[in-house]
DNA sequence: CTAATATGAATGAAAG
DNA sequence: CTTTCATTCATATTAG
């Protein structure tokens, strides 16, 4: 019961994105035909598709891959913790039926199967393409400052300011 | 009020910076103003200035414009496939922080006027407002990057034979 | 109606 | 810079 179709007709609160049934099925039925992380363009083409069941941007298509993914894993880490004493075994995956009813098969696996084919040719360089500029990266390894359990940080001992003031370069706004 | 006194006020926990609403607001008017990568001597600034309203750090101030900045693409970038479905108006249907009275960055989610490309200065400096007219510049960016990289997207699960380009898996709907 | 839960949305942090 | 992960916030939905 309780058939949520919203977004595409019913008065919808714009608050935020109430997807239909039939937009859920076919998110679902990517999931679990292996989409996990689709790309813009992907995003844009389910978006599209399914704008036919009801309003829907690009945007909500992203984060649901995003959340469904996410609580699949935050799912299975709980069961991970969820576990502390499994003693003995506690197996029920026992069914080796499923191999002629449907067509399973045909695209279950997917996943990472890491083809690692073309990787790296040793391109043997004789210079290097860039000389390492300052980049993002060396910048944060220099903002990375001791963040461990904040260990007694003496801040605000200095002369208590009364009002920042923000003179860095503040003062036009 | 809700409002979860991030950061500065309250049991502060140290897992991750909890801005508080006027670094926010600050760090969103620097990046209004302009600035979008700041040097390392800028962030240092920054943060320190950002320090009196709660605890921070240079990396935050670091992740929070690459973050922003990022986002902001991002965002732009799927607004303008996205195609306002609903007839009659599409606007207006996200910001209602009526109650909400939290959650920092007024940034506002979507609708947002054509912003223009600001000046977009790389460093902002610090008196020296000298000529800044690089307006432009983003644009064209923008639009070049419109037809780019789409070269990738073949994820194909299984064979997929007789699949035209275009749509993608959802044929069997 | 209120509490609990499910899930859309946002964002800090970090990896690539 | 781009993309992904983890966590958190907010709200729609459902249970009690």
């Amino acid at each position: 019961m309780s058939v949520r179709a919203r977004g595409g007709g019913g008065g919808t609160k714009c608050g935020r994105w109430n997807p239909t049934t039939e937009q859920v099925k076919v998110l679902t039925d990517l999931f679990r035909a292996g989409l996990r992380t689709p790309s813009t363009d992907e995003i844009q083409k389910i978006s599209s598709q399914l704008s036919f069941y009801g309003k829907i941007e690009s945007k909500n298509v992203f984060y649901w891959f995003q959340n469904h993914k996410a609580r699949e894993r935050q799912k299975r880490r709980r069961i991970f913790v969820d576990e502390p004493k499994a003693e003995g075994f506690h197996f029920s995956c026992q069914d080796n039926n499923i191999t002629s009813t449907k067509h399973f098969s045909e695209i279950s696996n997917f996943n990472q199967v890491v083809e690692q084919s073309e990787k790296v040719k040793e391109t043997l360089q004789l210079f290097p393409p860039n000389s390492l500029n300052e980049s993002e990266s060396e910048k944060l390894r220099f903002f990375a400052e001791d963040c461990k359990e904040n260990a007694a940080f003496s801040y605000n001992i200095g002369p208590e300011k009364d009002h920042p003031t923000l003179d860095l370069r503040l003062s036009f706004l």
